[in-house]
DNA sequence: CCTGGAACCTGGTAGC
DNA sequence: TGCTACCAGGTTCCAG
């Protein structure tokens, strides 16, 4: 479910209310991919100090350590003074003075990691292989030209995954190409550095905007109820064979790696 | 080092 | 209606 935008939005709805609070106690529904990695006893007492975004991960940094958030596929967070009693999807409750954080999430493949810092090895085995940020200065078009080298695998393939730019999902990997012109079969390191750098842009372009407009709710995202609505701007992205908004051909899907991809035959030509 | 495929888990839906 | 098969916004692990 949760790409960059979606979990960037999730941190500016919770961090204002989630900065300050105590933890007053942590309840635990089933497994998630990770244990935590500490007696949830040990998190009493603890005071969020700040909540920051790293790709798909969420950071809270504690006065004593952090806690690492990921949402997997169906993950999503609600943070409220009085929240129902917990469903059988309610995986984590952070009981804090001020409200609850409650991570729900089906499928369970997200995690709630404790480390004890960001550059333990607890931290490292999910941050270290990590590629740069994307609406960072760090990721500019040369250097994402340069990551692309030796890199045979098609474009889509190397953007999902996030060892060369990080938070680049299967939505919006599919709607950059678009807007690039890119064939997302391509080969990465046969891309022109010209064409990077529309890649690049595209990238940008298209996280920004979906930022703006609170994400895309195509099943379950929501932050406290509220969904995003980017899926009414999809160029390409669950439109099988609907035609293309700009050339009127049908929208072509195909399998890259399990994954769904879709595209402008027309339009992204190559 | 890079790559592709299987695995993790549950729920919704299309098709028979 | 009921059963089966496949699909879903992610990531790690493994073999080649």
């Amino acid at each position: 479910m949760p790409e960059l935008p979606e979990v960037e939005v999730t941190r500016l709805r919770i961090a204002d209310r989630l900065v300050g609070a105590r933890i007053e106690a942590v309840r635990l529904g089933q497994p998630l991919r990770w244990p935590l990695g500490v007696a949830p006893q040990a998190l009493v007492g603890r005071q969020v100090r700040a909540v920051r975004r790293r790709g798909k991960y969420l950071l809270l940094d504690l006065d004593e350590g952090l806690l690492l958030l990921h949402l997997g596929m169906s993950g999503s967070l609600t943070m409220g003074e009085a929240l129902p009693p917990p469903g059988r999807h309610d995986h984590v409750d952070l009981h804090t003075d001020r409200g609850t954080l409650r991570l729900h999430d089906p499928r369970r493949f997200g995690a709630v990691v404790h480390a004890r810092g960001e550059d333990d090895a607890v931290a490292q085995r999910l941050l270290g292989g990590l590629g740069v940020e994307p609406l960072e200065a760090a990721f500019d078009p040369i250097r994402f030209h340069a990551a692309l080298r030796g890199r045979r695998a098609p474009i889509k393939t190397v953007l999902l995954a996030g060892d060369v730019v990080v938070g680049v999902g299967n939505i919006y990997a599919s709607e950059a190409l678009f807007l690039a012109g890119i064939r997302p079969t391509t080969p990465a390191m046969r891309l022109s550095r010209p064409r990077v750098a529309r890649l690049h842009a595209a990238i940008r372009q298209v996280l920004q905007r979906a930022l703006a407009v609170g994400g895309s709710t195509l099943r379950d995202f929501r932050v406290d109820g509220q969904g995003g609505y980017f899926q009414l701007e999809m160029w390409v992205y669950d439109r099988a064979g609907q035609p293309c908004r700009v050339c009127g051909t049908p929208i072509r899907l195909i399998r890259q790696g399990q994954r769904s991809t879709y595209y402008c035959p027309r339009c992204q030509a190559r």
